[in-house]
RNA sequence: GUGGGUGUAGCUCAGCUGGCAGAGCGCCGCGUUGUGGUCGCGGAUGUCGCGGGUUCAAGUCCCGUCACUCACCCCA
């Protein structure tokens, strides 16, 4: 199951591979609509000026430009979007007055960044976004709905586990306030690196970058150690002593969040105070998601909570939305063997064709089975039987089917067994209708 | 964008101070003339990334270039 890499970012897998991407995709359209959410889908392009808002030139966009472009033609400003967040926003307000608020959608598609790629990070990727919108306010019992439904995806995912870590920006600017931050965006990116770095040298990064005292900075990585399954949280945040108006604010929130997902996917949604994700438009709550045992290729499922995620002047429309690496995951599943796909082909059934003068018959008995929803084909050449079983076995294909006008008869080629059968009335088991994607290893247990 | 590493068969790679381009796996055939897998025997496969240079001679040394890859930045 290797992965196929003609240009560098831009990832294509094998057949095998794709019916495990499928699976993932499937498995996020049922799960989001079994929520209620609507499927939409917006254009591959956007304004330069929408996905570039607040002066963000650093991001790495790719630009559209017409081959045949007349000289001195106006530059049409166009980019391939970079999330799925800021087309949403968009669409939000061209489209307000034919939604219904409060508004929920998701939105499964490709976007593109020109970074340089490596495992798990590419340019083309698709990403199962959604997200919840309102006028003026929302209610912020969604911001542990976000959570709760993408840990019910991963949960039915041949995955290792997964877990959803929460964070809320509010504690985390109201205690670096507290401790007497003046930048709080370097306090906050310091201390994201506590995982990658360790916490002696963010420790000297809070002095020399963010400015903090020795002291703060030490309270600042106290806090940001804390992780917890439940809301003790709070007590060991206070613990610290520090005392601010915003950080109680996060406080509260995020205990909310953190004992509502409990309620419905125990163990799956953790606080944890180092996240810090989304130095851009996050206001409140913010997720980041880990693999377990695979921490190191980063979240595979991201959000948070914006205040304002589209505004057209009068009114605002606040939102929370997380968003799957279908890519990411895909292709850390398939690297490092994680899954196992029980075949290449969807088909349950090759059917064998005796000689050419017979094919048409080999072709009746597909019919048939087709007719009843029995994926199958039929063998490309009238080789000796040999070959054409070895044809099925090299694809997984688990049954190969002789046409015989003495009575036709189906071969399970996994157990050798052979048993007449009757094209208008044979069913597989159900197992072997379709391929199936399986976890290749137990699931590993949380650190 | 910055800094390392690697480019040899379909895949994973070996190839010494320059001297006939290799192994394992896979693939094809036969044993087994219409029932695969195991086993045995046999066989095919190369722009040594590309371009230039040094040399009697370059996969090997030098220069350039492209691609891939890892880390940083950033992020799904």
């Amino acid at each position: 199951m290797a992965k196929v890499t003609k240009l560098s970012g831009f990832p294509e897998w094998l057949p095998d591979g794709r019916i495990a991407e499928q699976v993932v995709l499937d498995t996020a359209r049922r799960v989001f609509e079994l929520h209620g959410f609507a499927s939409i889908e917006t254009r591959s392009v956007e304004p330069l000026e929408q996905m570039l808002r607040k002066g963000e030139i650093d991001k790495e966009v790719y630009l559209l430009r017409r081959l045949q472009a007349a000289e001195g033609e106006a530059d049409p400003g166009l980019g391939l979007h970079f999330d799925l967040t800021v087309p949403f926003a968009r669409y939000v307000l061209e489209n307000a007055g034919h939604l219904e608020f409060p508004f929920r959608r998701y939105q499964i598609q490709k976007v593109w960044r020109g970074e340089r790629p490596q495992e798990g990070r590419f340019r083309e990727f698709t990403q199962a976004d959604i997200d919840v919108v309102d006028r003026d306010t929302l209610a912020f019992h969604h911001d542990a709905e976000m959570a709760v439904v993408m840990a019910t995806l991963l949960a039915e995912l041949p995955i290792p586990r997964a877990v959803v870590q929460v964070n809320n920006r509010k504690l985390a600017e109201g205690f670096f306030i507290g401790v007497g931050a003046t930048d709080t965006a370097a306090v906050l990116r310091n201390v994201d690196k506590l995982d990658k770095i360790g916490a002696t040298k963010v420790a000297d990064l809070l002095v020399t970058d963010a400015g903090l005292t020795p002291e703060a900075a030490q309270s600042c990585l106290q806090m940001a150690s804390i992780r917890t399954a439940d809301t003790s949280f709070v007590e060991q945040v206070r613990a610290l002593g520090v005392r601010n108006e915003l950080l109680e604010e996060g406080l509260d929130e995020l205990a909310r969040v953190v004992s509502a997902a409990n309620a419905v996917v125990p163990g799956a949604v953790v606080a944890d105070l180092k996240i810090a994700r989304g130095l851009d438009y996050y206001t409140g709550t913010v997720y980041e998601t880990q693999l377990v045992g695979h921490e190191n290729v980063g979240s595979i499922a991201s959000g948070g909570r914006y205040d304002s995620l589209a505004s057209d002047g009068r009114q605002t429309y606040p939102g929370v939305g997380i968003s799957l690496g279908v890519t990411r995951l895909v292709s850390v599943l398939l690297g490092r063997d994680l899954v196992t796909v029980s075949r290449s082909v969807p088909s349950a059934v090759l059917v064998a064709v005796t000689d050419e003068e017979q094919r048409a018959a080999s072709e009746a008995v597909a019919t048939a089975l087709r007719g009843r929803g029995i994926p199958c084909e039929v063998a490309p050449k009238a080789d000796k039987f040999g070959k054409q079983i070895r044809h099925a076995d090299r694809r997984g294909i688990p049954y190969v089917w002789f046409p015989d006008a003495g009575g036709d008869s189906i071969k399970d080629i996994r157990s050798g067994d052979q048993a007449p059968a009757d094209a208008s009335a044979w069913n597989p088991p159900p197992a072997d209708l379709h391929p199936t994607v399986s976890s290749a290893i137990s699931q590993e247990e949380a650190p």
